[in-house]
DNA sequence: GGCAGGCATGACAGCGTTGTCTGACCACCG
DNA sequence: CGGTGGTCAGACAACGCTGTCATGCCTGCC
């Protein structure tokens, strides 16, 4: 019982307290805590046994410190309850844990402004590396960022400025394989329900039908509805589409929620729309008829992205890269051919 | 360009540097940096000047550590990629965000091993308070997480021992709402899917039902069936039960999972059954017919938590307290009495 | 017996901040 | 003109750990 143990016996004890109580050094308790070789088998054990008693714990955020090092990565993202971002977010922090990194995720809310400063105070913080899926393309090609040095790899949306390393889906090959699809089961006349383009996925989905309606030689030019989206305003568009002389038999969705709101529509309208969504969900062989959808795996482009980062968390100095990751179409009944009676 | 400066130009700048540039002290940096009053304007206009042209970060990492505080909470669940953890997850850190906190996240997987490996991972770290959806019941009740004095809140299940900051949901309002809503219309025979009963959550729910259904003074015994269930073993259960003299006409699922396995029997055994299942789902109101369920408001749960945890961060010393988050109920129509011909 | 070499251990500095204390300088007052 | 008090600034130590280097001791060999 050392006077310095007294005076802080209310807060957790420290190397020097071990040490003390050990009657060793600091720098021998620190040996065996971290397992370095170079004590002596009953000197580690004394000195086990002493932080055993005093029930003492490493303080990592010295030890970081000290090597310059937080074993921390973050994650940057708009909503963390959005199953596309928990997706990648249980992804990324799997890859950080098998590493023994710990992961801070951060929500911005979509706002740019809050994006650049939630990353800042990350920077302040001197996490290894981030993972960002930016709220728009000049997020953060900040100098501030530049300089920090600090490894980031971007999902699902690319920046502008400075190339970086990037994880994106193929969105071009999800939108073909739909339309494809959707050909092969006799459709002629397909059309497209966009988000906002607003979005750079939005915006590359859209360029994606347009190209593949061309070059696969389809009759007319391509109908089009960019969002934002609401139900009525889904149904109004459909409404219109179904009534022309040449009618639209088959939808492709450009997300999640814009599938909802069209099924909510077919249900009210009971239309017979064949129908292909973009974003795989939850329940999508429940519906009726199943949707069949194109499925990017949030997981893997999580799972990749963090992969990227720790490659150069080791030392990869290789030019910034940009890595596509295919997407599937989930074939599940609702982008058949069917007829109005058939229900 | 001091010898300083020089050579660590390639690391990042400290306020050594920018103090060295300034020709004034560290601790006049320090000041400026932290907006301290007791700097004359002009100092403080050329401090910032220099901090401007090093790109100078504050370190935070050395200010916690000088601070004794991480300006970090932790929260530590089975599997982020879950919708119910993740709006946990998203809850929580914006409670966190808004007091200027960063949140760990971290997966325990479902393994009381890993969970105390990772809580004490965090308590190495010297987070400032941890929110945990406990694995088990004994979870982390453990001596060194006592000693470590880091403030706890436990989620959604309670442990055993020393009581601890705790928010449940109320798991026997929520089956009772439930019977009484299948009871109201007209149900007599009224089935129970629970989940494993090594969940804690699962064995309340199965108690909440018996005695509702003894209360409530239904013939016969409660008829309870507890999982783990599959698609084929709850079809099975099913069709028993409906064959008999007293044939089941409603049920109730014990969570999600279950729910949609007793969705894909229906569909199959074309059963015209009432449902209403336990915790809402994204397209609950999609399916056919639209699934009534009992919904526990999970975002509001991680708000509770972090609430509380903060409020213990700030010195709160009142007794461990257990807050019973209240659920609702939301009709859509599967609860309803159906006739088998009416589909 | 003397010395090289290996092993166990310790002293010390330093990571980048901030809290405390001290000091320089100036103005104002009696 | 000496004393009082206020403002601005800096010196210094400390937070808890680890990297580097030094030291002491023992063994073994010539």
């Amino acid at each position: 019982m050392t006077a310095l143990s007294d005076h802080r016996t209310a807060i957790r004890p420290t190397m020097a307290d071990v040490a003390a109580e050990a009657h060793v050094s600091v720098k021998t308790v620190s040996r065996v805590v971290n397992h370095e070789p170079g004590v002596r088998p009953d000197t580690a054990e004394r000195v086990r046994a002493v932080i055993e008693r005093l029930g003492f714990r490493r303080h990592d955020g010295a030890r970081m410190m000290r090597q310059g090092r937080t074993f921390t990565i973050a994650l940057v993202v708009e909503d963390l309850a959005n199953p596309f971002y928990s997706q990648i977010g249980a992804a990324v922090e799997r890859e950080a844990r098998i590493r023994q990194h710990q992961l801070i995720t951060a929500s911005a809310e979509g706002s740019p402004t809050r994006e650049r400063a939630v990353i800042e105070a990350l920077i302040n913080r001197r996490v290894d590396g981030i993972v960002v899926v930016p709220a728009d393309e000049s997020a953060s090609s900040d100098a501030a960022v530049e300089a920090s040095q600090t490894p980031i790899v971007y999902m699902d949306r690319p920046v502008r400025g400075t190339p970086r390393d990037t994880v994106l889906s193929d969105n071009h090959g999800g939108i073909r394989s739909a339309v494809e699809h959707l050909v092969a089961h006799g459709h002629r006349s397909i059309a497209l329900f966009g988000d906002d383009p607003a979005f750079w996925t939005a915006r590359q989905r859209r360029e994606a039908f347009v190209a593949t309606h061309q070059s696969l030689g389809l009759p007319g030019s391509a109908r089009v509805s960019m969002g934002p989206h609401s139900p009525t305003s889904v149904r109004e568009t459909l409404t219109r589409w179904t009534q022309t002389a040449d009618p639209t038999t088959a939808v492709i969705t450009g997300n999640n929620r814009i599938t909802i709101a069209l099924l909510l529509a077919l249900r009210d309208l009971r239309l017979p729309l064949s129908l292909v969504g973009y974003d795989d969900f939850e329940l999508a062989d429940l519906v009726d008829p199943p949707v069949t959808v194109v499925h990017q795996d949030p997981a893997a482009m999580g799972q990749k992205a963090a992969q990227q980062l720790f490659a150069r968390l080791l030392g990869d100095e290789s030019p910034a890269q940009t890595v596509v990751m295919p997407t599937r179409l989930v074939v599940r009944g609702s982008g058949l051919r069917r007829s109005p009676a058939s229900r």
